[in-house]
DNA sequence: AATGTTGAAACACTGATTGTTACAACTTTA
DNA sequence: TAAAGTTGTAACAATCAGTGTTTCAACATT
């Protein structure tokens, strides 16, 4: 099981934004080229990106802009907008535990809460990280070649 | 996304195999009674389980039995030995970072330590409850009915 | 008008997950 | 010893999610 790769491809692309959008025109194409994937998932995901209010782009005029400071951006909104988990969260259970099975029908309330709480805790730790943080230290390191 | 069914799987066999050990034979066929899972699938998990030295199984005679006391047993340990996430860890990137870009060569190292960070946070809260607690839960609403 | 771009739909490909069938190895009981 | 039931495992099928690809209408810029 990982995570899908739509969420590290949005944090490169919304670096890409930040690093190179006052130099050039920062297009699905261009972010294309500059990750690997392609144009087309490329655009998806700016479109997550767009409903979750964190770019701008416009159909037509090419290049995609932040819609909000780096720093208002956590890995939680990224996560978030591009729909990583399942809306019934991220552990799941096998549909048809016996009801006639004192377990079978009990086990699920006895888990609920504590998978939730493993959620939350993978979610805070995502909530922790802004993305001005991942930019500056791409920055450094690319200074630093 | 989601972990696989096999971690909920488990934690139900386990749970059984501690609620109703000394009153008859668990065998894969009745835990695939109890979750609705196929048997040769329970027995898979059970190998999984087996593996990791929380149950003892035996060719043959049929029955399963916990091989450690169930505080000794967290939900941790039931995700690692079910196998649930990727060696190579719970995100992944996309391979095919351009190396001529800046940012595709770097992104990489910028993230690595953030999401390793926010893996072990949710490893961590898996390491917290201990199948002692699930069960207990479980008997009480049992209990309760 | 021509060119380049986005947004979106439709479909194909791939890999992971789960289910199924089959059978050898083993244990227990009669 | 023979029969019955169980585990361990391999092989294969079915399903689904993730990703890639093609195509094209809508739009903006030149």
């Amino acid at each position: 099981m990982q995570i899908t790769s739509k969420f590290t491809t949005a944090v490169h692309i919304l670096t890409c934004i930040d690093v190179f959008g006052d130099q050039l025109r920062v297009t699905s194409e261009f972010l294309s080229g500059s990750t690997g994937v392609n144009a087309v998932i490329i655009r998806n995901v700016l479109g997550a990106l767009r409903s979750a209010g964190i770019v701008s782009t416009r159909q037509g005029s090419g290049g995609a802009h932040l819609a909000k400071p780096l720093s208002e951006i956590t890995l939680y909104d990224i996560y978030k907008a591009v729909d990583c988990v399942d809306e019934e969260g991220l552990f799941h259970f096998h549909e048809n535990p016996n009801a006639n099975c004192p377990v079978g029908r009990n086990i699920h309330k006895a888990m609920d809460g504590r998978l939730a709480a493993v959620q939350q805790a993978m979610e805070d730790a995502l909530k922790a990280t802004a993305l001005a943080e991942v930019v500056r230290d791409t920055r450094q390191i690319i200074d630093a070649e």
